[in-house]
RNA sequence: GCACCCGUAGCUCAGCUGGAUAGAGCACCUGACUUCGAAUCAGGGGGUCACAGGUUCGAAUCCUGUCGGGUGUACCA
């Protein structure tokens, strides 16, 4: 149920009769009809811009129509009035009865509401993290982490058939570092004094794989080369370092439905598949790039390497998918893997990159367009870097100093649901201050206990209605009339609507700043009691009264719980 | 040089497929607890939406250019 579409139906079918009795022409376009909130409480309950987006196509001065609409919709039932007011919007003000309708609602959905269809029958897959496994997961892991799952929640929320997804890159070099390194560390568990040169892996978290392998094999590959034990190391290593990652993601309350990895495309004909599907549409051909303008790197060398014509489909270069020694660059896996998610039936791709890989947007958005005919969207989303604050301090990462950020170390700190709450609370695309002494703060200065506070007020307060035995649902209202009763109930009623803009954006944010907002209008609401005794949610000798009043605070919880969930918060009945 | 992201109040940021007088928090000032949790609330001051053009009934939002900041820039993943 969501009233404001609703009333754009409403509006719409109004509109069809203005049609049909002349004095709108047939042919015209209602997609860009909107009924929204006005921003200004004193415009009216809703308003539409039906008028204005008509009249040039229509031919025909807007307010001509907004007055032969207003006379329409002021027949319906649930309006009171619709008067043109500026250029040609129309305001509308709603029955009491209507706003209210939508209480017995929420409380027969539950934490449901909301839940739209928008999505219906579209598969998408967003793939998020996709770290290499080499080690731990950070700190900016962690926000595409956050981000990438409250994205597929809020996409699931609104009906889409969801698969999450973590691309392994198992197939490149740095496996074979990894493998040198835990190889390190199985020499220093024989004893051996050890030294991580040529970019080794350091990491204290290798030691254990160090002594796993001596426990397996004793001393017996000391003194053996590097050909007798990478292929065994590589695969051993990866799995830990995977079985790491899992449990890291774990912490957080997340769960891939996918592991995909790269190295399951080489020698299976996948990548060559691709390839010929690009080949076959004119898109593959030997060549030498131009050096890149501005600075020249010092090697710089024309090369002849196979090409993927990728300006084609929107890229501004061609990008190579194949070495002067004939070998793939990470590319051809790239594609071959996106190739393998169109051939699964995915009507949508999502993938979540860190900022610093904003270079490739554009030649994965075109290789998507050209291996699926431009039937499948990729949308890519970048997050932005956490800058990390110790008691308004920045603090600096480095992995030498010891002093590297950890995704176990910032959610063992301060939790799972400040962390994700925290790194909801600004777009994917701004960079975001992590302070670990003001995400912890019990104050307004912190959303997320500020939202999570809201919650617990009304658990206690249902609490104490239940002592008192009373009775918290009801179907019809007659006394919620108090100006800060009815900002809650409409702001409640816009969930479904916001909700439906959030997954159509791909921004989960948005959920957050609107619970912040229910939550700022319910403590308003709470606070008014204090002048206006009636707007009290426990009214001890009236029953009636009450009912009414806790079956809206209780709409109010059920709706921040709603929307913390598909943010992976979990809702509190109680602070600490 | 080129590409992408960003530029909104002193600070940190929202701002809906283009809508009406641009919002919130912090900070600053003034108020509200014999209470269903004051861990909260109410009120006040504070903005040339970086700048200049354009598109139109209407622009913070779309287009072009300029300035400023970030990121990435050939066979590395």
């Amino acid at each position: 149920m969501n009233l404001f579409s609703d009333i754009r139906n409403l509006v719409l079918a109004s509109l069809e009769i203005l049609q049909s009795n002349g004095t709108l022409p047939k042919e015209l376009n209602f997609s860009n009809v909107t009924v929204e909130p006005p921003r200004d409480a004193s415009h009216g309950d809703m308003s539409t811009n039906a008028a204005m987006v008509l009249a040039k196509p229509a031919g025909m001065n807007p307010r001509l129509i907004a007055d032969a609409l207003s006379l329409l919709l002021v027949n319906d039932e649930r309006v009171i009035s619709a008067d043109v007011a500026g250029p040609g919007f129309l305001n509308l003000c709603l029955k009491q009865d209507y706003w209210t309708s939508i209480i017995p609602f929420v409380l027969n959905m539950g934490t449901n509401y909301g839940r739209a269809t928008i999505g219906t029958g579209i598969k998408v897959n967003v793939e998020y993290v996709s770290a290499n496994p080499t080690g731990p997961l950070h700190v900016g892991h962690t926000r595409g982490a956050v981000f990438g799952d409250a994205l597929a929640s809020l996409l699931d929320f609104a009906g889409f058939d969801v698969t999450r997804e973590y691309y392994i890159n198992d197939g490149g070099a740095q496996v074979d570092v990894l493998a040198r390194s835990v190889y390190l560390r199985y020499l220093e568990a024989n004893g051996q004094a050890v030294e991580f040169v040529d970019g080794t892996y350091p990491g204290d978290y290798l030691v254990e794989l160090g002594v796993d392998l001596k426990n397996k094999y004793g001393d017996s590959l000391v003194d053996k080369p590097e050909t007798e034990w990478i292929a065994e190391l590589r695969l051993f290593a990866t799995e830990k370092m995977m079985d790491l990652i899992r449990s890291d993601l774990a912490l957080l309350g997340i769960r891939m439905d996918v592991f995909f990895s790269e190295k399951s495309l080489y020698g299976t004909g996948l990548i060559e598949a691709a390839l010929a599907d690009l080949d076959g549409k004119g898109l593959v051909y030997q060549g030498v790039l131009e050096p890149p303008k501005g600075k020249k790197p010092d090697d710089w060398e024309p090369r002849e390497q196979t090409l993927f014509k990728s300006t084609e489909h929107g890229d501004d270069v061609d990008r190579p998918i194949a070495k002067s020694d004939g070998s793939w660059t990470y590319f051809a896996p790239d594609i071959a893997y996106h190739f393998d998610k169109v051939q699964r039936g995915f009507d949508q791709l999502i993938d979540i990159f860190g900022a610093d890989h904003g270079g490739y947007v554009k030649r994965m958005k075109a290789a998507v367009s050209a291996l699926s005919n431009q039937q499948v969207s990729l949308d890519i989303k970048l997050t932005q870097l956490v800058k990390l604050y110790k008691n308004g301090e920045p603090f600096k990462m480095s992995k030498r100093a010891g002093t590297f950020v950890t995704l176990r170390d910032v959610v063992e700190q301060v939790g799972p649901d400040v962390t994700r709450f925290v790194m909801l609370t600004r777009k994917n695309d701004a960079p975001l201050d992590f302070d670990f002494a003001k995400v912890q703060e019990q104050s307004k200065d912190n959303p997320v206990f500020y939202v999570q506070y809201a919650h617990a007020r009304i658990s206690s307060v249902l609490s104490k209605a239940k002592d008192a035995n009373m009775k918290i649902d009801v179907k019809t209202f007659k006394s919620l009339k108090h100006p800060s009763e009815i900002t809650v109930i409409k702001k409640l009623a816009e969930w479904p609507r916001l909700l439906e803009l959030a997954a159509k954006h791909n921004e989960p944010h948005r959920v957050a700043f609107y619970l912040y907002e229910l939550a700022g209008d319910f403590h308003a609401l709470w606070n008014i009691g204090k002048e206006a005794p009636e707007t009290r949610f426990l009214q001890e000798d009236n029953p009636e009264l009450s009912a009414e009043k806790l079956s809206m605070v209780s709409a109010v919880q059920l709706t921040i719980a709603a929307g913390l969930t598909i943010l992976g918060v979990a809702p509190i009945d109680e602070m600490r």
